[in-house]
DNA sequence: TCAGCAGGAAACGCAACCGTTTCTTCGGAG
DNA sequence: CTCCGAAGAAACGGTTGCGTTTCCTGCTGA
């Protein structure tokens, strides 16, 4: 039984963290609320206050470590390779569980410029990070030409995606992350 | 003086959702109270009442009156022409005024599913099919090859910008635009 | 083993905002 | 000119959520 044991440290933000993320799938960021995930996460809101000093930065917090862990990697030593296994890996995310957290992130940037800072700074600064080393991988094995413009190149299948998912609700899917590769990463990025 | 003489109909209902805006550009969409809004428009409460049901449905029309307005349209004669003028037309759009009306629209979006339906139905629906006859245009011209997949082809410029305005952050200016036209949409569109 | 730290339950006062009601006053249509 | 509908001011009760406090209790680590 898990039942009625009481929690600590490291298990009990774990829980408290599940719980934002929970509601913020089921009923959007808006619900919650210190009541709602003190009685989500079997706890009480004396608790979160022990950790959070306010709503914000809890919600903050929790969006945040989920959007971290959802960057993917790649290196199978091939640009298309490279690129197809990244595009799949947001595609995932962007369909699966973590979709909604997602949309609610950039939707929490809008009113959180802490949040935004965050966001920006460290999940996307790292993605582009990766992205310019991918890139620079290619470039050193001649399947993309050395005068690439590399902030968009780095950028440029991952707006597709994060478009569907905030702006147009197309639906995403793994054929489209072929169909990116092939008829828009690869054109752009191969020598003329 | 404008001052002290009773606004009606339209121009009454005009500087209501002028409030509206204005308290989203500086406070953000969670500022817009009905209190705020009839302080801002001097104007009271039950005058909102009498033509919204309810918070929701004030900022969704409002916020929806202010996306549609910011469609570009263009007809130049050639495709790089078309796709330059658009560009401009929402680069414009994503770094005036309207740039945190367009923010807080899609973040609305995440927590408002009817306006989210209107939003991809109206504005970015219209916008589809703007973007899909002036690539029909280009084809026939000849500049674009006929089998270009249409639906990444009318998005992907589009996407970069948003992708810039809601997710990362970095600057959008004419440079830009240029360049993504110049090394992105030419490529991706010529024939092979 | 036991002291004390941290978890958990309950209730608190406070502020904000909702949507409504009442009443007064302006101004536009006939 | 006058009448009626709409504008505007003010206050209402009700709800919700904040952040805090108090108190009890069980787990953990010395």
């Amino acid at each position: 039984m898990t039942t009625s044991t009481r929690r600590h440290g490291e298990e009990l933000e774990a829980a408290i963290r599940a719980a934002v993320l929970d509601l913020v799938r089921e009923r959007g960021a808006s619900a919650v609320t210190m009541e709602a995930v003190a009685a989500r996460a079997r706890t009480s809101k004396p608790v979160l206050y022990r950790r959070w000093p306010d709503r914000a930065a809890l919600l903050r917090d929790a969006l945040l470590a989920a959007a971290t862990a959802a960057i993917p990697h790649a290196d199978t030593g091939s640009y298309r390779g490279d690129m197809l296994a990244v595009l799949h890996g947001w595609a995932d995310a962007m369909t699966g569980e973590l979709a909604p957290v997602l949309v609610a992130v950039v939707a929490a940037t809008a009113e959180d410029p802490e949040l935004a800072a965050a966001f920006r700074d460290g999940v996307i600064g790292w993605r582009k990070e990766e992205m310019g080393e991918l890139i620079a991988r290619a470039v050193a094995r001649g399947e993309v030409r050395p005068d690439v413009p590399v902030h968009l190149a780095r950028e440029l299948g991952q707006s597709l995606l994060w478009h569907r998912l905030l702006v147009s609700g197309d639906p995403i899917d793994d054929a489209l992350v072929v169909e990116i590769v092939d008829e828009v990463l690869l054109p752009v990025v191969r020598a003329r």
